[in-house]
DNA sequence: TCAAAAGTGTTATCCTTACACCCATGT
DNA sequence: ACATGGGTGTAAGGATAACACTTTTGA
């Protein structure tokens, strides 16, 4: 019996429904009980290498067959290797394997298809709140993860550092990208559900109940997902900055406050309106179309297209490097 | 026999040395023909799943064994499976095995370290000696690339605006970090000489003599190796912009006139002088150090660190999100 | 004394941020 | 009329990009 390797594909899928950002998710048929698992998962399964050419053309194939839905953009986001971390072994041929998988990233307008059953749009608030500054700082930081983040590191500066600018304790300030680190700090911290269910696996015991806290400090998700789904968040709040990403989620035509929105509901923070109007106008990525949109509750609105044709122009923005005339 | 699925570690070391940008390459020792390759590649090496925890550590040990180099900064690339762009079958038990592999980046300050046989450091303007704009916008791009291509594209609206872009033809303007989409440009036009062999590869024909022009286009590398150097090259030419990695790759101490160099010799475009340094020094990553550089050939330079202690103060920058105060 | 490289000062311009305000619709 | 959201004007402050210039060394 040798020890291989498989590979997993898992799939991010991003939508924005009612100014709430939501991912595609399921309850995974688990093989060894014959139920519905009773933690959520992301679209996932193997990659055949016989079956297909690369790995993108793979997942649009199995996340049709098994959520019913068709992807448009596609990303690769990473490829988690790690031992432990409740990467549970396929079984493959004669033997025990380590399942590797590649995760991806998808954006979606569309967020109301028929989907298969048991696949459902989450809102990512379940999986991580306090990620949703929109209305401000969450009360959840100071008064849930604030203590016993402080517990956990004990006078260790280094772990006070990190838990200080992850979380933005103590007047530090919040970057909304880093949603990977809080997510691993969290873990780590043996706040997160998973790290003591990945321990106990890792010891053959049975995992525990999780703390009153860790309730609180959202769902987890089957194997290493969450961790997957924060790289997901983090990459895509990442990206709003520098490629006309929001668009690829929002339907063909919207109005500028819709946009404002989403982008909101995508990166967790309340935007400057006027400002905001500015910015994307000044991009030339939007062309207003002359119709109104009246169903704003207030004066109608301008209704817009995204210029995709405007991709052509892009320069790279990002921090400078001085160049040099000519 | 089945077919199953090894993975592969394939590692871009970075340093600079004398104000060239250089890679770590070698000469793989083929065992069909027992031969060292007549290519250059990349170290690489198959990933144990039985011996390693995780992808980097992984990474290290079979980095430090193939060329006696111990790796500093590390971060992930990119995962590579397309079928047919020459990743060789391997042979595993029974069967005959897909190579995917897992492309890491790594920076080095010191590219002077003893080496292995067969290991060298090579200027990637030798993979891409298009990529290299310091002293102004390269004779090749107009001469070589540009005819090539237009041929290539024989009036294509799209594909001509996809060579127009990637190359800054037509006055157009260049952008350094898209490195990847140019080799796969060329890739795509058949000016690679890696298209032409797998291509060969593929029908089972053997790989044609590489056309004149082809041979100008910068050396070829085994597999998909200047591919994942493509990759590497880009990513770290964008994250320049947004992290302070320059300083994973200079010594202790250094003037700012080195700083300078060599984020020239990485992004491949002059900069501002007075300016670089007054964006250096404003985002105080930087720490003089009172000391003077005698060996510059003019006035005696001030020496710096890098502050790593300021990593802390850290801004996302980047296109903005007009935030709300407070 | 001159070449070469280090380093400073200053300015026009653009972008960001913030504030104040007007406009069009439904109830 | 007034609440609600859409949309515009403008000005302060800061960053960028360009210019011109002084300083310190070695040959």
């Amino acid at each position: 019996m040798t020890l291989s390797v498989v590979i997993g594909l898992s799939a991010v899928i991003i939508a924005v429904r009612d100014g709430e950002a939501v991912v595609l998710t399921l309850r995974p048929h688990d093989a060894l009980t014959d139920r519905l698992s009773p933690l959520p998962g992301l679209p996932f399964g193997p990659f055949a290498p016989e079956g297909h050419r690369t790995f993108e053309l793979a997942l649009r194939d199995f996340v049709s067959a098994q959520t019913g839905f068709e992807l448009g953009y596609v990303e690769q986001l990473y490829t988690f290797g790690d031992k432990g971390r409740d990467a549970p072994r396929a079984e493959v041929g004669a033997g025990a394997a380590r399942v590797v998988s590649v995760g991806y990233l998808a954006l979606t307008p569309s967020a109301t298809e028929s989907l298969a059953r048991d696949t459902v749009w989450s809102s990512w608030s379940r999986f991580f709140p306090w990620e949703d500054w929109r209305k401000g700082r969450p009360d959840l930081i100071d008064e849930g993860i604030r203590p016993a983040l402080l517990t956990w590191a004990s006078g260790d500066p280094t772990r006070l550092a990190r838990a200080r600018l992850a979380f933005a304790l103590d007047g530090a300030s919040w970057n909304e990208e880093r949603v990977l680190e809080r997510y691993e700090l969290l873990y780590e911290a043996g706040l997160a559900p998973e790290s003591a269910r990945d321990a106990a696996r890792a010891e053959g015991r049975d995992p525990p109940e999780p703390a009153a806290l860790s309730a609180a400090l959202g769902e987890p998700m089957i194997s290493d997902h969450r961790r997957i789904l924060a790289t997901g968040l983090g990459r895509l709040r990442g990206k709003l900055k520098y490629r006309p990403v929001a668009f690829e989620v929002m339907p063909a035509e919207f109005t500028l406050s819709a946009l404002q929105r989403t982008v909101e509901a995508i990166a967790g923070i309340p935007l400057h309106k006027q400002n905001f109007r500015r910015v994307v106008e000044r991009t030339d990525l939007v062309q207003g179309l002359g119709r109104m949109d009246a169903d704003t509750g207030g004066r109608p609105a301008e209704l817009f297209r995204y210029r995709r044709e405007a991709l052509t122009a892009r320069p790279a923005s990002g921090l400078s490097l001085p160049g040099i005339r000519d």
